[in-house]
DNA sequence: GCCGGTTCCCAACAAAGGTTAAGGAGGCGC
DNA sequence: GCGCCTCCTTAACCTTTGTTGGGAACCGGC
């Protein structure tokens, strides 16, 4: 296994606050990981249920939704590897969103128990995960300024320029195309729309040679326009401490 | 001052977890709380300031909001007393919103030291503020949908009962009638509309003998076709830890 | 290679919400 | 009491987005 890959994934992650010293880090590469593998479309969390575990998306992609209940959806936020989704589930105890696994990926779950052991013997680490649960936050209200203010063709850039730039930090978004392995409905149901509108506009702003989506795959055709579209500040992803 | 009655609020939604033990209540009631009146629409933190002390609303009404570069400005969220909107910063340094006092507002400032020697001197004490932060963003995840799924009226509806929720705890919302000292301006920002029609809806909820929303004040006139418009489910508000 | 499902694509029409513009009610300072 | 300012209110018109219903392309399983 690439266990040495995801752990280091997780802890540039963790680091941007650099506050970890070499035996915190050896303490977290220590954690008991089980290595799963899960199919596409499956839920790995369901709403309403109390995990015991939390869960490190090792390679794929998984989003948190909400279902209410006249039957929309409406996706939360996206997930790339090096992250936990879930960690809330330490301290909240009932789901109250579904975790979903849109492509296979490779999930590597963690105790509640031993990540408590870990928090309370190193407040380091505490703070590190409290701040990873900050920025989670953080994330979800950019989210709400995109699903309410901005128009749909300006909420697609958005959301695209937001992943790219989460997927550059990991290397995975090297030259022009990117990995989004999202279909048009769950595009719409990220943005807020429906599928048919949803397709309305990535033609549109695939007409328009801004952008190219296609196969689960972002083109960026024209740089310049698509920053212009998106807007996109990114102080709210707080990757850098010292800033 | 009724700093017996702030800290009772505080702790009590603080306390939803039941780790506090005597100690712990001693501690934070110890802490130095600075209290300051602030005027209507002041804001108390910045976007991009890096604040070294914390807000306690003591008396009054707060809101989050972002303005996007195009100056549209969207609520994230709705303050009330007991509540510290800015707890994030403690971990996040930077302000990537605003906060501001939306009526005259009582407020207590915690500075970021104190609560950090508390918090590494007293992990319930980081457990439960931790918790605190994770529950805001379980709220920032609703208002995702709200403003994502939900036609206006029932956006409204939902906003609506969730004030009033939040605000029953603290005993503010006895009866059919609770404050919520809003412009139709900012009910728009709120719910992602444009104040037109954030009048439209309000009209129409008065028209239909639902809630009558006037004066900063929120009248419930028909508790049933309120729940069904709004349907809401608490459970996003955690606010027992043992379910 | 075929078949069945999913995904993508598209057009016509309907509805929700945005824009512009303007008048009226209420509170506050002088 | 007057004037100013903010907030509320409304109407007419326009744009964006939703709805319905259909067909084409792709993909995995047999």
């Amino acid at each position: 296994m690439d266990r040495e890959l995801v752990l280091a994934a997780l802890l540039r992650r963790l680091n941007t606050v650099s506050g970890l010293d070499d035996a915190d880090i050896a303490a977290i590469r220590a954690l008991p990981i089980a290595v799963r593998q899960w199919e596409a479309g499956r839920a790995i969390v369901a709403d309403g249920s109390r995990p015991t575990e939390c869960c490190l998306v090792i390679e794929g992609f998984c989003v948190r939704a909400k279902t209410t209940v006249s039957g929309q959806r409406q996706i939360l936020s996206i997930h790339i590897a090096g992250e936990i989704p879930d960690l809330q589930n330490l301290h909240l105890h009932r789901m109250d969103h579904d975790l979903i696994a849109v492509v296979a990926s490779t999930l590597g779950f963690i105790s509640h128990a031993s990540l408590r052991a870990l928090t309370r013997a190193r407040p380091n680490i505490t703070e590190v995960l409290w701040r990873d649960t900050l920025i989670d936050a953080a994330i979800f209200r950019e989210w709400i300024v995109n699903v309410g203010q901005r128009p749909a063709p300006s909420r697609l850039a958005h959301t695209v320029v937001e992943l790219r730039r989460r997927l550059a930090i990991t290397g995975r978004a090297a030259g022009d195309t990117f990995e989004m392995p999202l279909t048009q409905e769950q595009i719409g149901e990220a943005l807020g729309i429906t599928p048919v509108h949803a397709n309305r506009i990535i033609r549109q702003l695939r007409d328009e040679r801004i952008i190219d989506i296609s196969r689960g795959r972002v083109a960026v055709l024209d740089e310049a326009k698509l920053a212009e579209l998106a807007q996109f500040d990114d102080r709210y992803l707080h990757q850098d401490a010292s800033l």
